[in-house]
RNA sequence: GGGCGAUUAGCUCAGCUGGUUAGAGCGCAUGCUUGACAUGCAUGAGGUCACUGGUUCGAGUCCAGUAUCGCCCACCA
């Protein structure tokens, strides 16, 4: 055994970690069968941005359960990713090497990538996707070093030869492959249809990235002429869009419009005869009760216009601005098309609130606009990334469906094991609310590509109906770059050739295969059947609308089974003024900071302190008691082992007690950690191991020194150490520097690779143990402290005689406890005396000189 | 507007299936250098368990409602 003599915390972290890594302690052993695994779908940090304190607390969760289980003897397959897949990227690359993706160029193999490093070029130099992609490798490396380490620091028992990156070839191919699957079995589909789109990243968006924001806007109440003469009145926040007005709607059961419909009546200024029609959408308590229908102002009209069969007038462009039309054409009637050619020319080419403000003064003039406008707070969707409130727009995109699966789905997550379970209610809300399918491409250049070309017929045109596919084996893809089985380059966007699907997928796509990329899905199919379906998917509560959803959409469509079996949300950290940390002092307050600062076994025990799902408080107070305990478990074990005495067989009623007590809490601990309440399991072992500390050692203090011959410090000391051990190994996955160097003075190999305490561990002694042994002599050495306390003198102090009174049943254990009382309380001689009450009572006579 | 969660000591939180006087840590107060630990130890003072009803022999715990806070979803005429 070597024990320092004077045990500290400082440098355990550097040694330990160095000693884990040059001995794959964490190492995944890939012989084990699926059932002696357990699997964890690790969530890929963003590398474009930086690790927080609700990374510390959540990584650490998952990390918890991940030292459990393999403790309990699992094999456990923990991964890493990076996610540099995506806007973040594209953008922070774009800034910091003054560059742009352009997949319409070849890719360059020998591409000097180190002329641009130099902050001068702010040129948008051009690149091919494949360079752009290697360019972004070259700079995320960095982050993904810098964050490698934080993990390590915090201990995360990852195995580092299991990473991966969300832009890397195998998360494309994984991809690629599995939109491949998607649409040779009918759950993917293209379509010409109106989406929602944002005018500044000029791509479509899916419902799950879109978010409400509250906006300030004015109703405009404007007349409509009816061809008898009269007008009818409608409120819009969007006149800018009159020119795309199609049809007015009311309730089919609003009675004083009843009469108007089937009529037609003139938009004003454009003079374009639309139709008034009755539908069941319209909300007679709006407005006027009618509704003004535009291709397109909102999904509701979307839906009128899909199902009231209406023709489409768009003078939405792609930027957002409004677009040249002329009024007369087919399709553009108007009753006097050089009116609404001037009307629509004073605002083609501007934008939202320009335009708004330019129709607002024509209707002003010609007095359809009634009275002054009203200003109103109402919701706005927005791309969660935007800036603009998204606009809807028809094109050409990809879609997965989602909601002819609902049912499965809702099935798969009643399957789910959710901790907490009451997490399954968004997902539940989510799935029951989805109102379209799941728009998967992007007009962006940074990102997975969608693995299809399109023939071209002899006008060029391309047939979107059959695309080309790529033989799996060719995977990863760029359409832009490779060319289909069967053409030449040169057929590239030529008459009869063939022409690459520019989009990009979704980085949720790419995303939702995590489980399979990180399992080596087809790559690796003996890793595959080794970890999946994966057991754990630890993650946030605010992707369980994505990550998770779509997660569970795609091992549904691809593997007819759930992608794990449980799944663990960890809540935010919020600061003290209850705000989410990241968004009020995130940068103020850095993980390694706090790891330098507090340790990151301190840190660890504030993260293991929350329980999953409910947010933690930052609290670095917290973490310093985390510190205690620490520091406490070194000095505890510095005693325990110090003891000169030789361990023997535990024969002391009150030793055996004591370890009766720790099998009731490995039991309670177990069942607490096996269930996921990792912080239940904490309390449970620390609440022991103080008073273990407080009252034990000091009972047996004494006579684990000789004070009461051979067996009786033999029955001590060995206690104590079967104690120690099994409290160690309670505490190891909370705590992996402060017990792994404790194990290192007196136990072989790494406790993070011992076994997780059992109830035999305790031995035959604590079998026979009584618990109220232990229960008693707390508490009279309890009472004796309190009375020296109030005396104001030294717990050491002399004391002639303590008269115990208690229940006959407590009074007939006092012998087992009374010599080491003896000892412990420097008391002369104990006396009984018979009480009703079941407390224990003591007195003390009165303290000697 | 719909849903989920929270509300227990000054602060951060436990309190599992309802059962004697509601717990811990921090902070605070008062003491104590005792042969692991002053990065320590002991003792103590702090609570009408958000509120209102109800069920029950008995409610912090179950039910209904109210309030406050947080989150998720819906809400563009």
């Amino acid at each position: 055994m070597s024990m320092p003599e004077k045990p500290s915390l400082d440098g355990l972290e550097a040694k330990w970690n160095e000693w884990w890594q040059a001995s794959g302690t964490y190492r995944f052993d890939r012989s084990k069968a699926r059932e002696r695994v357990y699997s964890i779908d690790t969530p890929p940090p963003t590398v474009s941005g930086s690790l927080h304190v609700g990374h510390v607390l959540s990584y650490t969760h998952t990390d918890l359960v991940a030292r459990f289980q393999r403790m309990r003897g699992l094999e456990v397959f923990y991964p890493m990713g990076w996610d540099d897949n995506g806007l973040p990227t594209e953008r922070r690359v774009q800034n910091y090497f003054g560059v742009r993706c352009e997949p319409s160029l070849p890719y360059d193999p020998v591409y000097d990538y180190s002329a641009l490093e130099r902050p001068e070029d702010r040129d948008q130099i051009p690149l091919s996707r494949q360079n752009f992609i290697e360019l972004c490798g070259r700079l995320t490396v960095e982050d993904e070093k810098a964050f490698e380490d934080l993990f390590r620091h915090l201990a995360l028992s990852v195995d580092w030869d299991h990473t991966y990156t969300t832009i890397g070839e195998r998360s494309r191919r994984a991809s690629q492959r599995a939109f491949l699957r998607l649409l040779a079995n009918g759950h993917a589909y293209t379509a010409e249809a109106p989406t929602m789109w944002d005018v500044d990243f000029k791509t479509a968006v899916a419902q799950a990235e879109i978010e409400d924001r509250e906006q300030e806007g004015q109703y405009h109440r404007i007349a409509f002429d009816r061809e008898d003469g009269g007008t009818v009145e409608i409120e819009t926040s969007r006149p800018e869009l009159i020119p795309a007005c199609v049809a007015l709607v009311v309730h089919p059961t609003d009675e004083r419009y009843a009469a108007l419909v089937g009529s037609t009546v003139l938009t004003p200024l454009f003079r374009v005869p639309v139709p008034v029609m009755a539908h069941a959408l319209a909300d007679p308590e709006k407005g006027t009760g009618v509704a003004m229908i535009c291709t397109f102002g909102d999904v509701t009209d979307v839906t009128w216009w899909r199902e009231l069969g209406l023709p489409a007038r768009v003078i939405m462009q792609k930027d957002g601005s409004i677009g040249k039309k002329t009024f007369g054409e087919p399709g553009w009637e108007s009753r006097d098309p050089a009116a609404a050619n001037a009307a629509l020319a004073q605002i083609a080419g501007m934008y939202g609130k320009k335009a708004r403000k330019k129709i607002v003064e024509m209707l002003t003039a010609s007095g359809h606009l009634l009275g002054e406008p009203q200003t109103i707070k109402h919701p706005v969707k927005f791309y969660e990334r935007g800036e603009r409130p998204l606009e809807v727009i028809s094109s050409r995109q990809w879609f997965v469906r989602t909601l002819e699966h609902r049912e499965d789905l809702l099935r798969r997550g009643a399957e789910l094991a959710w901790h907490p379970p009451f997490m399954r209610a968004r997902f539940d809300g989510w799935v029951q609310g989805l109102n379209a399918d799941w728009c998967v491409s992007r007009q962006r250049f940074f990102g997975v590509p969608f693995p299809i070309w399109y023939r071209l017929d002899e006008n060029g045109d391309a047939n979107y109906t059959s695309p080309l596919v790529p033989d799996e084996a060719r995977l990863p893809v760029d359409p832009l770059a490779d060319v289909p089985d069967g053409f030449t380059a040169g057929q590239r966007g030529q008459a009869g050739g063939f022409t690459g699907d520019p989009d990009i997928m979704d980085t949720w796509a790419t995303s939702s295969v995590t489980p399979q990329i990180a399992s080596g899905w087809e790559d690796d199919p003996d890793l595959f059947s080794r970890v999946f379906p994966m057991d754990l998917r630890p993650q946030s509560h605010e992707i369980i609308r994505t990550w998770l959803f779509y997660t569970v959409l795609k091992a549904e469509l691809e593997h007819s089974s759930l992608p794990w079996t449980d799944v663990a949300i960890s809540g935010w950290v919020l600061d003290p003024d209850r705000k989410k940390m990241s968004k009020s002092k995130g940068n103020v307050v850095t993980p390694l900071g706090l790891l330098e600062q507090h340790g990151s076994d301190a840190v660890r025990y504030w993260a293991a302190s929350a329980r999953l799902g409910a947010d933690a408080s930052f609290d670095e107070q917290q973490m310093k008691v985390g510190r205690k305990l620490a520091i406490k478990i070194l000095n505890a074990s510095r005693f325990t082992l110090g003891m000169e005495a030789v361990p023997g067989e535990v024969t002391e009623p009150l030793d055996r007690s004591m370890l009766a007590a720790l099998r009731d809490v490995v039991e309670r601990a177990t069942k607490a950690f096996a269930g996921y309440d990792h912080a239940r399991a904490l309390d449970l072992a620390e609440t022991f191991f103080w008073a273990f500390t407080d009252d034990y050692l000091e009972l047996v203090k004494q006579r684990a020194y000789g004070a009461h011959g051979e067996s009786g410090a033999a029955s001590a000391v060995g206690a104590l150490r079967t104690a120690l051990d099994v409290l160690l190994r309670l505490f190891a996955p909370f705590l992996p520097y402060v017990t792994e160097e404790v194990w290192s003075w007196w136990r072989p190999g790494s406790i993070h690779r011992a076994t997780w305490p059992a109830a035999e561990d305790m031995g035959a002694g604590a079998a026979q143990g009584d618990l109220a042994v232990y229960q008693l002599g707390a508490d009279i050495l309890t009472a004796v402290r309190k009375e020296k306390a109030l005396q104001k003198v030294s717990l050491r102090a002399a004391v002639d005689l303590v008269t115990v009174h208690d229940v006959p049943e407590r009074l007939d254990l006092l012998r087992h406890v009374e010599p080491d009382l003896i000892e412990a309380g420097n008391i002369t001689r104990i006396e009984r005396a018979l009480a009703e009450t079941p407390s224990v009572v003591t007195v003390l006579a009165p303290v000697e000189g």
